[in-house]
DNA sequence: GTCTATAGATGGATAGAC
DNA sequence: GTCTATCCATCTATAGAC
């Protein structure tokens, strides 16, 4: 693994275990293996760091994107789950996703994360207008999905692990009779 | 109005307006129109400001739930309608609430804020469910209000005003008949 | 109760050796 | 490409006058 994603891997878990403030050049260096030298080098300054976290960001969620449209049990149900993020066990873009919630809106660079967030979720929201044939839904489902990221911003994590299942029950009258077993997927590769 | 007040407003608004990195002591005095000596009179450290914020969202909170119980056009229009807070021109809760998130996870208050999020949240999931009957749907609507808080970490207001209604019409399969013309308050003053 | 002035600590960033 | 050493700005907090 190259030095610059040990870095931002470095940057991402502060920023989720000690919080934005805590998440220092100091800190993200030492905590990746290199000296605050080695880090600029990398990343000229704090906020070319910010940029990279963000353009990690913006790579992993188009692709997730895309991944929700390929997905065997459909769109609605990979976009829920994934939006119940076990933070410990993710590398990806869950993880990527609630640290950049910790810095948005904090610095200078709070355009540029607003832009990528708006550009993601506008490709989330895509997906799931396909699946489900009209926006009002999909926004509806997009939301739900959305309130399980703000209980990662809020720390609500021992809440205990989020009953998906139980949402799409709940959702079932709202999506109608699509259910994941739906056989109109043509199996591609 | 107490200078204590206008304390933890000019707080809120700097950390809703330029992040918490630059809602310093000196910019929370100056704005509040008291200097840094006096600021800290009144909260004798930044945690305490912290803290002070924390407690005022605690009340506020469960204050606006009770109000939800008793809201005129039902718990759930009263929530979502709530969660699509219009920064600007709202001093109450939602205004709290944003300013809150923006320094949740971020200092050593966390655990605080961790403690406050959940007790509010509590409230609000209780007066969804005691209107839903279940509390699967429940914690489905209030994942929808849930997921328009987070449009106010991520800066999504450029998306326009949210339509709440056309969220209600899209649920209404999920609610049952309970329209919010069912007259069932007594008025009560 | 509110102010000014200042101490003490820390963060971001630069310079230059290797 | 990575390191150490250092500079400078800024932030929190204290001391003490009014």
């Amino acid at each position: 693994m190259t030095a610059r994603d040990r870095v931002l891997d470095a940057y991402e878990s502060l920023l989720i275990e000690v919080g934005p403030a805590a998440a220092t050049l100091d800190a993200v260096s030492s905590s990746a293996g290199v000296s605050k030298g080695g880090l600029l080098y990398h990343f000229p300054s704090k906020e070319a760091l910010v940029t990279g976290l963000l353009e990690r960001l913006r790579r992993r969620g188009l692709e997730d994107a895309a991944r929700m449209r390929e997905a065997e049990d459909g769109a609605v149900a990979t976009w829920l789950r994934g939006s119940a993020p076990p933070l410990e066990s993710t590398s990806g873009l869950s993880r990527t996703y609630v640290a950049a919630l910790r810095i948005a809106g904090g610095d200078e660079a709070s355009e540029l994360a607003r832009a990528v967030f708006a550009e993601i979720d506008e490709g989330w929201f895509a997906a799931l207008r396909d699946e489900l044939g009209d926006p009002a839904r999909a926004r509806l489902v997009q939301l739900v999905g959305d309130g399980l990221y703000l209980a990662a911003v809020t720390g609500a994590e021992d809440a205990g692990p989020v009953p998906v299942d139980d949402l799409l029950a709940a959702l079932a009258p709202v999506l109608g009779r699509s259910t994941p077993s739906s056989p109109d997927v043509s199996d591609r590769d």
